[in-house]
RNA sequence: GGGGCCGUAGUCUAGCCUGGUAUGAUGCGCGGCUUGGGCCCGCGUGGUCCCGGGUUCAAAUCCCGGCGGCCCCA
């Protein structure tokens, strides 16, 4: 056995359809379009991804809440570019039984206006502030693009929005960097490369005043947008009259932020792991880290009980571990059974491992066997836990550095996108009409410049598009 | 926004053109045999043929509408 990623690579899509179904992952055959159930095993690795948010939101002050899922009509058109954007993906509510409401209630797509309203009755003074809250919830947003398990949903059921309030624009661009160094620390730990880029102008989020977005690739080189966060300035807070008393005895607009993951997160993180035997899940993530697979010859009492041994002990020491003692199918049914789904570690316990005091452990990244005694394996168990991790992560990152390419002519931008490479970075002037007609050109998407982008990087290079000096280098891909 | 393909058992699939008792695999259950990479044999189980309407003596099959899935183009 050897890894391979045949299909994973020439047949993406297919791929991660069959395999997050097959996997017990996600179920997407439930009968509304763009919304897919969430079996036991998938909830359990759902659940382990949104601890690890939780986890790190808890650790910068941030505090869990819960708003409503409708919002009144009134409410959600208060910011005018916002309810431009989003009015023709929400999905209303216009009936309660047979009688027609008096207001129509959107079910939410996001909650920026739902939590407004409430930051205008919790905030009166500048002692308030700041404010920092999130929640974990469904969003609906009634696509009219082709729905896609986990990656494109009319319900989003795993979207983490967090929202807060500062004094003035500085405090406020603090915030921003808070955020995006929570979410680097967070797919950093999920080993899922990413891209931190500023979103053009025609694409941020609605009612921004500038949006930074992470994006990762998928194995057939379109980008997948996993997380984003905004700087929302006063527009909100005008809209919803929000204020606060200064130290000065003035009245002061807040400024808000707002940043956001969803499960495309947990779809990133399959399709960037994953091989042609199914999920490969790192194993600090992984909902079973190890599975034993007994390898019994008729009633073979002894390697039973050697492996329950085995179990116990592993159960013990806290690893997250499942006894396969399955008597209807063959081990190697069993090897295949736990690939896919992704169980890092498997440890084979036969007649030889007994008789020789051993245990014989299978990594899932390589399928690399090594036979250990039964007195160190321990040790060697956790430092291979430790190296699948970090080979995972560099396999990764390394498929991920070879799709970054520079282009200064749009056929060569064309013959890159086309070739499924990735992202090609081309110098452009600024201006959004280029923008758009580079976006129209190579059929592709600008997902916008670096943030820390080196601005000596881009002396004496001309835009693409219109031959004047250019200002940044812009990505663009093709994205999901 | 435009176009194309598809929907048959839990899953995959034949049959549809040319209307007449729905095919196979896999899965599931029981028994036996096997077990260090998807063993094998036997018996059994499983179908509103996506939904609604139409044509017909008769519809999985033909026609219309809807719902759902996939792909391509703008």
């Amino acid at each position: 056995m050897q890894e391979r990623r045949t299909k994973w690579s020439t047949n993406f899509s297919e791929w991660f359809r069959d395999v997050i179904f097959q996997a017990g992952v996600y179920d997407y055959r439930y009968p509304v379009k763009g919304a897919g159930v969430w079996p036991p095993l998938g909830m359990r690795l759902r659940n382990n991804v949104i601890n690890l948010m939780k986890r790190l939101l808890d650790e910068t002050g941030h505090e869990e809440v819960l708003f409503p899922t409708l919002i009144p009509e009134e409410l959600i058109g208060k910011e005018a570019e916002h309810i431009a954007k989003f009015e023709e993906e929400i999905f209303w509510v216009t009936r309660g039984g047979k009688e027609s409401l008096s207001h129509r209630l959107a079910l939410r797509p996001t909650s920026e206006t739902a939590i407004m309203e409430m930051f205008k009755l919790w905030i009166h003074s500048h002692t308030d502030l700041p404010i920092k809250i999130y929640q974990v919830v469904s969003v609906f947003r009634c696509e009219t693009k082709a729905t896609a398990p986990m990656i494109r949903l009319r319900e989003i059921s795993m979207f983490k929005e967090a929202h807060t309030a500062h004094r003035n624009r500085e405090e406020a661009e603090e915030q921003v960097k808070e955020a995006i160094n929570i979410y680097k620390e967070f797919f950093e730990r999920l080993a899922i490369p990413f891209i931190i880029s500023i979103r053009p102008e025609w694409d941020k989020f609605a009612g921004a005043v500038y949006t930074i977005a992470f994006d990762t690739l998928m194995p057939d080189g379109k980008t997948l947008q996993i997380g984003t966060v905004h700087y929302l300035g006063t527009n909100f807070s005008k809209a919803f009259d929000v204020t606060y008393l200064t130290p000065q005895g003035t009245h002061e607009y807040v400024h808000t932020t707002s940043y956001g993951i969803s499960e495309r997160v947990i779809a990133a993180l399959i399709a960037v792991h994953g091989d042609d035997h199914g999920l490969v899940l790192p194993p600090f993530i992984a909902p079973i880290q190890i599975v034993i697979v007994p390898i019994m010859y008729g009633e073979d009492v002894e390697v039973l009980n050697y492996s329950k041994e085995v179990f116990e002990e592993l159960r013990k020491k806290g690893y997250r571990v499942v006894l396969d003692d399955r008597r209807d199918i063959t081990p190697g049914e069993k090897y295949y059974y736990w690939e896919l789904r992704g169980v890092p570690l498997r440890i084979e316990i036969g007649p030889r491992d007994l008789k020789q005091k051993e245990v014989t452990l299978v990594r899932r990244d390589t399928f690399k066997r090594v036979s250990v005694s039964k007195e160190s394996y321990l040790k060697v168990l956790e430092e291979t836990l430790n190296k699948i991790h970090c080979t995972v992560r560099e396999r990764a990152y390394a498929w991920f550095n070879i799709k970054f390419h520079k282009a200064r002519n749009l056929k060569e931008v064309w013959e890159i996108l086309e070739e499924r490479k990735g992202v090609v970075e081309v110098p452009w002037c600024g201006n959004d009409e280029c923008g758009l007609k580079l976006e129209e050109e190579v059929k592709g998407n600008v997902l916008g410049y670096d943030i820390n982008e080196d601005k000596s990087a881009v002396k004496g290079e001309k835009c693409i598009i219109c031959g004047k000096d250019a200002e940044h280098w812009i990505r663009v891909a093709r994205r999901y």
